[in-house]
RNA sequence: GCUCGGGUGGUGGAAUGGUAGACACGAGGGACUUAAAAUCCCUUGGUAGCAAUACUGUGCGGGUUCGAGUCCCGCCCCGAGCACCA
């Protein structure tokens, strides 16, 4: 007999590779229905030049593993992987080492695909897409031409988030909570430009109602739910004195509009650029801005304390009250949210904390129901945000906050002074980068600054070779001859292709339409693909993702609705996440810290199956985990165990109920498991039949089969392999999922506990069909039990159907 | 600050309100070996005991229950997300 060694040592993984591909055992089936395909999608991977890490290969072997199950259990399966190959570290490593992105980028993918394939994964390698190639990115281009159509597209001059050593903007889920950028950790500045939006705001509500209906983790619908941010209020117009100008506010809190005592603007805003020629203090003012201007968005959340200047000889009036109030500015309120303006009262800790400090006048409109509370919010000694009833509020008095709010917005509305409105945190999306490596925008520009989209039939507009990608901070395509020249050529003297290039999220929204159809020239993808197996129907994916990418995706799927191309809105029936693979240390890998780990490394010492076997046996899919070499070992020795029971596998019948029970017991579990993902529980359900197998003198070769086609899914080539050596001509991959026999998961026999006041004092081997009465009465004979008893009767005796027996003194 | 997760042996982790610690690693002991590696067998939450067994034990303090790692209330700690959103 051959050694499972000398088999990996003879390269016998690789054998069953080459098989599976020569007889493309997982070509996507052709003829397949709505309730037997089964959509299975591993996130897009960044070929970086460095090459596949530990956590690729968790999700393309949890994704795999479950993929092939599905196989078996008679699903007609799609997995395809593909490239999202534009972007910035390609370009970078452009720069520093002046190769081409080009050929940077397909030697990195031609180093992943062949790192993915040594895994073991079941792909339909025809549907391999890279967002790098034209005939993707044509399909990139025409939905921002869609969006375009549909009025989602539009031009603004806006301050942005500006990365200094990538040269380019930064959308907000690109900049980290502390304002660092996400590729490159530089501070992040704000800088005026001009951009191209997209209208995800429009979308704000429907992609909020869209959360109800899809089956993702609750704490990921919560945090895009959060991302949108929609809150219901009104906005309220404020007269300023002696003039014909107005200042809009957003509150959410319009019922507390008469203890508006004082109005803050936002630094940045126009509404202070506006109101300049009647500032008396503009000097310092201006000061005030200036400052705010330098301040880092970093600066700006540490530094809590709320300090601002009043615009002097400049008032607002309160609409409901007709009292003049003062108008400051001060930074924490934001130019971006609302209308850069609010109104404060003395029901909101900001507006409170900061009137103290300037010693604004605060006026209580709200009465707490709770005495002690109210003595300290009439004596202005805490704020109240809570609700109560209304007083020095006009017609409001009496009403609580919700009636008062109805009230007050119809009265607004009513005099024509402001109306309930909606407010979203969500921000349009920035879509332009000014960076060579990406999608060129289709959009061109005249000498006057006059635009006008590319028409569709000439898409895909190509990436010029002639660019120096060297950044300057102004798009590289400026500089290409030939690019600008093409323009002229096509469109007349003086038009130009728009410079800058897509967000790469832009690319990577609508990837998993391109696999069903990715040959496709005349659309993104064909209606019939997109009617046979949209929505994909298992997502796999990081954490990392939830407030871009899948936002961004989901964004598309609803456009795509809209312009009737499909019949559904939601891309993503299923979504899970899968955690860190940590280092051994217990710390995020980093080459920092040297303690990265190279799963190919892993599959030249271990082979694959240990490999993709590890990584699901070591703890939950979904959470963060540290690699531990022991442990691979563990998985390695569980494998040489398997394999050598073929040893044991004897032609005689003899019958082995004990282990046959056990494997029905154990396909049960497994396959609740992998229905799950308990992917790490299924594995020690198969380590443990194993263990009990080994002690067998000899082994049913039915019920050895049975093990291997549950082995199948996660160890594939190993399986195989032993499936041939036990005679058989086809693949195991086509094989069934086994189902376990209802009879033989039963037990003839069960151990029942006996519990006094809850502790366990005695078990019984009784038969399974045992009554109630008997149970019971068996448990009161136990010898520790009587023991415990000291011959008191039982005040209650409880029974659980083939559990325990609890009985109470 | 707000919002989610989470806290179980030496370690990674198992446990529909019903035998806490499955499975694996590590450790200790033993077999094989001139020796080591590999492999196999035994032990392994803590305390006491030769043992049967007893006590104790799932971050802390209460509660509900015949019975709580699991449910409820109040804390502590760790991790993540959001962060002046009016």
């Amino acid at each position: 007999m051959k050694t499972y060694k000398e088999f990996l040592e003879n390269k016998g993984e690789a054998k069953w590779q080459k098989y599976w591909e020569k007889k493309k055992l997982f070509k996507t089936p052709e003829e397949v229905t709505k309730t037997n395909k089964y959509y299975i999608l591993p996130q897009l991977p960044y070929p970086s030049g460095s090459g596949l890490h530990v956590g690729h290969a968790e999700v393309y072997s949890a994704c795999d593993i479950y993929a092939r199950y599905q196989r078996m259990k008679g699903k007609k399966v799609l997995q395809a992987i593909g490239w999202d190959s534009f972007g910035l570290p390609a370009e970078n490593y452009a720069i520093k080492n002046n190769v081409h992105p080009k050929i940077s980028t397909d030697k990195a993918i031609d180093n992943f695909r062949e790192q993915i394939k040594s895994l073991g994964i079941s792909v339909d390698w025809d549907k391999e897409v890279g967002a790098h190639n034209s005939d993707y990115y044509k399909w990139t281009q025409w939905f921002f031409l869609l969006f375009y159509k549909r009025g989602l597209v539009y031009r603004k001059k806006q301050a942005v988030n500006w990365c200094k050593s990538c040269k380019t903007v930064l959308a907000n889920d690109q900049v980290t909570s502390e304002g660092y950028c996400e590729r490159c950790d530089t501070q992040i500045i704000q800088k005026d430009m001009e951009q191209w939006y997209i209208k995800v705001t429009e979308y704000a509500d429907r992609l909020l109602e869209g959360l109800d209906k899809i089956d993702w983790p609750e704490e990921t619908k919560k945090r895009q739910r959060d991302w949108i941010g929609r809150s219901e209020g009104a906005s309220v117009e404020f007269k300023i004195l002696n003039s014909e100008f107005k200042i809009e506010v957003f509150t959410t809190r319009p019922d507390t509009l008469f203890g508006a005592t004082y109005i803050v603007l936002a630094p940045e805003g126009q509404y202070v650029q506006d109101l300049k020629d009647r500032i008396q203090n503009w000097d310092e003012v201006k000061k005030y801005i200036e400052a705010t201007s330098k301040k880092t968005e970093l600066a700006r959340q540490i530094d809590k304390e709320k300090i601002g200047v009043e615009l002097k000889g400049v008032k607002a009036i309160n609409p409901a009250n007709n009292e003049e109030i003062p108008i400051y500015i001060a930074d924490f309120v934001l130019a971006s949210y609302g209308t850069g303006a609010v109104f404060a009262d003395a029901h909101d800790e900001r507006d409170f904390e900061f009137a103290k400090k300037y010693n604004i006048p605060l006026l209580v409109t709200i009465k707490p129901d709770d005495e002690n509370e109210w003595k300290k919010v009439q004596n202005l000694e805490v704020c109240y945000e809570g609700d109560g009833v209304h007083f020095n509020s006009g017609f409001l008095d009496g009403l609580r906050i919700n009636e008062a709010k109805t009230k007050i917005i119809k009265w607004l509305e009513e005099k024509n002074i402001g109306k309930g409105k909606v407010q979203y945190k969500l921000r349009d999306w920035s879509v332009s980068r000014q960076r060579f490596w990406g999608a060129p925008i289709p959009m061109l520009q005249n000498e006057e600054g006059e635009m006008k989209p590319v028409p569709e039939e000439d898409l895909p507009i190509l990436l010029p070779e002639d660019v120096d990608f060297k950044p300057t901070g102004e798009s590289p395509l400026n500089y290409s001859k030939e690019f600008q020249e093409r323009a002229e050529k096509k469109y007349g003297k003086g038009w130009k292709y728009e410079p800058d290039t897509l967000d790469t999220f832009m690319c990577s929204s609508w990837y998993f339409f391109r696999y069903l159809d990715p040959k496709n020239d005349s659309a993104f993808a064909s209606p019939e693909a997109l009617k046979k197996w949209m929505p994909v129907d298992f997502y796999l994916g990081g954490p990392e993702h939830v407030n871009g990418h899948l936002l961004y995706s989901r964004f598309f799927t609803k456009v795509l609705f809209d312009a009737g191309y499909i019949d559904f809105d939601e891309p993503f029936k299923v979504h899970r996440h899968q955690g860190l693979i940590l280092g051994p240390d217990n710390r995020k890998m980093s080459k920092r810290w040297g303690n990265t780990i190279n799963p190919t490394d892993v599959v030249n010492q271990y082979g694959a199956d240990t490999m993709r076997m590890y990584e699901m046996f070591i703890g939950p899919l979904e959470d963060d985990k540290p690699w531990n070499e022991n442990g691979v070992k563990g998985v390695r020795r569980f494998l040489d165990k398997v394999w050598k029971l073929q040893e044991k596998v004897g032609d005689e019948k003899k019958e082995d109920e004990r282990i046959e029970k056990l494997t029905h017991k154990v396909i049960k579990k497994a396959s609740e498991d992998l229905e799950t993902l308990g992917f790490n529980t299924a594995i020690a359900e198969m380590m443990k039949i194993v263990n009990e197998m080994n002690k067998e003198e000899s082994l049913q070769l039915a019920t050895y089969s049975l093990l291997l086609r549950l082995l199948t899914p996660f160890a594939p080539h190993m399986a195989e392999e032993l499936w041939s050596i036990l005679g058989h001509k086809d693949s195991i991959c086509i094989q069934s999922w086994p189902e376990y026999d209802e009879n033989l998961v039963k037990d003839d026999e069960l151990t029942i506990v006996v519990q006094i006041n809850g502790k366990l004092r005695g078990d019984m081997t009784v038969s399974a069909d045992i009554s109630e009465d008997d149970a019971k009465k068996q448990a009161l004979e136990i010898e520790n039990v009587v023991k415990w008893l000291e011959g008191k009767e039982p005040k209650k005796v409880i029974y659980v159907k083939g559990k325990l027996v609890s009985i109470v003194v």
